[in-house]
DNA sequence: GTCTATATGCCGATAGAC
DNA sequence: GTCTATCGGCATATAGAC
């Protein structure tokens, strides 16, 4: 399932306001429903379960975010360019889209749920896979610290993901992409020779 | 409640291992008492409510894990050597007891259980603190790059957390303290000047 | 497509016998 | 302290009228 209909692309949505405000522990059939102003039973007219509306959920999280990376992959810039763009594009898309956190942040909560969980692996996975290829590239160019790359990726991302979840704590208080920038130029101190 | 009779020690131990191996949403007084033997009610002889057994777990981790720190603060290391033992204490404690993992990497599980995230946090941000200050004495040692510590702090602390979270997906699979000394070694590379 | 009503099951928690 | 039995609540999901 790549197309959705209108009502199904509302009820995703509504989805994921419901994740990114009350937490996934209230994403329920009725809450859901309630939210957009249909009962319970109706939903089931356009998901045959709950289930499947979380695995939409994955699709459109795949489809977001991985548009954002083949662009920067096909650039043509040094390594550590891309890794930014990455990081800074992640802030960006966090911004516009809260419930993503959350898609995103979550090993635990979707337990349970196989397709949903495969497919989040799966995107984060490929996501990795290319942002470690920038990481050598930079270090080809001589630009990088050298050390394991894997190493590197971790502390970018670690700390990207720290961001985020101190931007969830304080209920989205703050603006994500500023302090976003703040850390990418510390970490580039870093990571750089 | 600070002190526990052997009943809810055996309890909270069970339930940590039960979070550890088919997660929380598994946690159930059900599975619980299944898992040491006895019939659901009788649960609630030894914890007034699932609330109370969570909260324990919070104090016991509060319990384990500031008795490390405490001990690392006191020491009249450098700056380096104190953030790379509370790394490395770290691993060993998740080693140790797996269950320990997962209370401290879920903002999103323990929603709704205020006593035990107002814990937990507390926790954690009393750790922070104390590691930022051995990041400044770092940096007044002059071992330690000239960056914001807040940065430098979530550079260490998000890539550990990103390596424990590829322990558990990995199922416990690999020896998560030696993993910890590869990646630390790394870290210092990079936070060094 | 949406409504109301309902089936079924699991959850946390309590009561009372032993 | 543990047992069996049971309550009330809420979850997902279905059936049938409109």
């Amino acid at each position: 399932m790549t197309e959705w209909t209108n009502r199904q692309k509302e009820i995703i949505n509504a989805a994921l306001e419901i994740i990114s405000t009350m937490g996934i522990q209230n994403l329920t059939i009725k809450t859901l429903s309630k939210w957009i102003n249909v009962t319970d039973g109706a939903i089931y007219r356009h998901f045959k379960s709950k289930e499947e509306i979380l695995t939409s959920i994955a699709e459109f999280f795949k489809a977001s975010s991985t548009e954002l990376l083949n662009r920067i992959v096909s650039s043509r810039e040094p390594g550590i360019n891309k890794i930014k763009a990455f990081f800074l594009g992640r802030c960006r898309q966090f911004s516009e889209n809260r419930g993503l956190v959350l898609v995103m942040f979550s090993e635990d909560i979707f337990k349970g749920n196989e397709a949903y969980q495969k497919k989040i692996y799966e995107t984060i996975h490929s996501h990795k896979k290319l942002l470690i290829e920038a990481i050598v590239q930079g270090q080809k160019e001589g630009i990088l610290e050298e050390i394991e790359p894997e190493h590197m990726f971790m502390a970018v991302m670690g700390a990207l993901r720290l961001l985020v979840t101190r931007w969830r704590g304080a209920d989205f208080g703050f603006d994500l992409l500023k302090e976003g920038e703040k850390l990418w130029k510390s970490l580039e101190k870093l990571i750089s020779i």
